[in-house]
RNA sequence: CGCGAGGUGGAGCAGUCUGGUAGCUCGUCGGGCUCAUAACCCGAAGGUCGUAGGUUCAAAUCCUACCCUCGCAACCA
């Protein structure tokens, strides 16, 4: 059985906290992509999850006086409430905690000790107490932990460790011979300098807490989070469960990442997948931070503020739209709430609302509500309907080129090509002569053809505004045939009722 | 000399690899239209592309130095 399905997947997500901003990024970027690739007739497994082992969570769990098992429990609605009211269409939801992970996991880990891959030695290192936290000599500032200003201890702790340094030689045949595999390209080079630099073997288990998967060998040992957290990827696909099923999924087709975590997946992920003789993914994609004041968010301003404040604003596809739309994925960006109600304003309550509110006014005053056949076609619809083909090459490309922003704007361009047509054609003026009313026919036709098309270009990014145009058009919602397909009018609109509903985007004045 | 990213009209960005009219969105100004969510369409102004040198017929784009901003500095996702 051979590969069939897009794989793509997000980090998943550490329960430590709930979920911010930026971890809804990645999540839409994804589900975004995702949807695209449904939408082309592929068959998709989008997977996300959560993270629950390790330090962190235990000690957020012990401050409530809860376990972490618990703890987890309860945080994890935190985040799929997120997700839902997203409308993120993820196929499945691994947590780490669950026996379908651990078991695999373990298995796996077992195989590498057995190969020979993972040993045991004494790690050494500069432990303040208060930071809870290790430090590395050139870290201390005259001896001293340098936050707190306090003598560190010297803990040494047996550690297994993960034979990473052997592998320097194939991670950078890797990065090589496929280009593509980490992107953007500034994150590849980034990478090939760290791993030519040399590379250490990485400690991969720890006794100084319990709260972990637990080495099979040596359970007084828990595994380090990364090395647990990073074969979710393989674990949700079947791997160790059902063969049949893996072989179908994997290798992943974009591991979506924030540029934080690029290390453990263009390193010590391909790495360990060398070294239990599993293929490699095909791309690491790491896209950058939302900046704040140009500087990264963090707990000091925007942390402060859930994804669910700014969707009580701008409703789940606006902020949806504002974040595949702004700035360039591959780097950082900047978030204003200014900016973000702007770019709603102007692209989908003026440009894209006010296009579906002003067709369907004057198809329910001109027509009765039901939209008119064609006649003759002229020039002015010749050019929108190249505009449509356009829209949809463009964005193709530009989806699977992993540039959301661009795929965007050239749906958009389809929009402004639409008001364009409108304002040539001045329909308001043919109504008033009765002998153009075939043209006039003709230009609504057109127009609320363009307007289904782009229902369907921007489903991917805004599911429920798709729904209401289409709804508002008499047509059924976007299904999962080719979207090649879909694009030819096949679906006719002649004689479908329309009805004019609430405004797709209501305009949003409120501030912050 | 730790590593990396970035400094482009008022704001946010593209363009830099493969030198050759500096592009996009918002904002501003002027005009048009009145079907529509004070929306839509057309046009205009506005930038010596961080600074200083260098290479070149030609540099935002290549080279050198410097200034400024931000991120990361490896077992803590």
């Amino acid at each position: 059985m051979a590969k069939d399905t897009f794989y793509i997947t997000t980090p998943i997500y550490y329960v430590n906290d709930v979920p911010h901003v930026g971890h809804a990024y990645t999540t839409v970027a994804a589900d975004f992509i995702a949807r695209y690739h449904r939408l082309a007739g592929e068959k998709v497994f989008f997977l996300t999850g959560t993270d629950e082992h390790g330090q962190k969570i235990a000690q957020a769990a012990e401050e409530r006086g809860l376990d972490p098992q618990t703890w987890s429990d309860q945080m994890i609605p935190r985040w799929v409430d997120v997700w839902d009211r997203l409308e993120i269409s993820y196929d499945d939801f691994i947590r780490t905690t669950e026996e379908r992970h651990i078991k695999p996991v373990q298995a796996l880990v077992q195989e590498l000790y057995d190969r020979g891959d993972i040993y045991l030695d004494t790690y050494e290192g500069h432990y303040c107490v208060a930071c809870e936290a290790f430090y590395q000599p050139s870290e201390l500032i005259d001896g001293l932990c340098p936050i707190h200003e306090r003598p560190v201890q010297v803990v040494k702790e047996e550690n297994y460790f993960f034979r990473l340094s052997s592998y320097a030689e194939r991670l950078l045949d890797l990065y090589e011979s496929r280009p593509s595999f980490v992107r953007p390209e500034v994150r590849r080079n980034e990478v090939m300098s760290f791993v030519k630099g040399g590379l250490q073997d990485l400690s991969i288990s720890r006794t100084s807490f319990t709260w972990g998967v637990p080495i099979p060998w040596d359970p007084k040992h828990v595994m380090y989070v990364w090395i647990d957290a990073l074969q979710n990827y393989i674990t949700a696909a079947g791997q160790g469960s059902d063969p049949g099923r893996f072989e179908r999924i994997w290798p992943a087709d974009i591991h979506l990442i924030g540029k934080d975590i690029l290390r453990q997946h263009a390193v010590i992920w391909p790495a360990l997948l060398m070294a239990a003789g599993l293929e490699i993914p095909k791309t690491v994609f790491a896209h950058g931070y939302l900046t704040v004041g140009g500087k990264k968010m963090s707990k000091t301003n925007l942390t402060g503020i859930s994804p669910h404040q700014l969707i009580d604003t701008i409703g789940p596809d606006g902020y949806r739209y504002h974040f595949l739309r702004e700035g360039s994925f591959g780097q950082d960006g900047s978030f204003s709430w200014e900016a973000m109600v702007a770019r709603y304003n102007a692209d989908l309550a003026n440009d894209l609302g006010n296009l579906v509110s002003r067709t369907l006014a004057m198809t329910a005053n001109y027509f009765d509500a039901v939209v008119p056949a064609p006649e003759a076609l002229e020039d002015e619809e010749t050019n929108l309907q190249s505009a449509a083909a356009k829209a949809a090459r463009d964005m193709d490309q530009r989806v699977r080129d992993l540039d959301p922003g661009e795929a965007l704007a050239a749906v958009f361009e389809l929009v402004k090509a639409t008001n364009h047509y409108i304002d040539a054609c001045t329909p308001w003026k043919l109504a008033k002569d009765p002998d153009q009313r075939g043209r006039l026919a003709t230009v609504l036709h057109s127009a609320c053809e363009a307007i289904r098309q782009i229902s369907i270009l921007i489903s991917p990014a805004m599911p429920a505004a798709s729904r209401r145009i289409r709804d508002q058009l008499g047509l059924d919602q976007v299904d999962t045939r080719a979207l090649a397909e879909s694009l030819i009018p096949g679906e006719s609109l002649v004689g479908t009722k329309i009805t004019k509903g609430a405004s797709i985007f209501p305009r949003v004045e409120a501030e912050p």
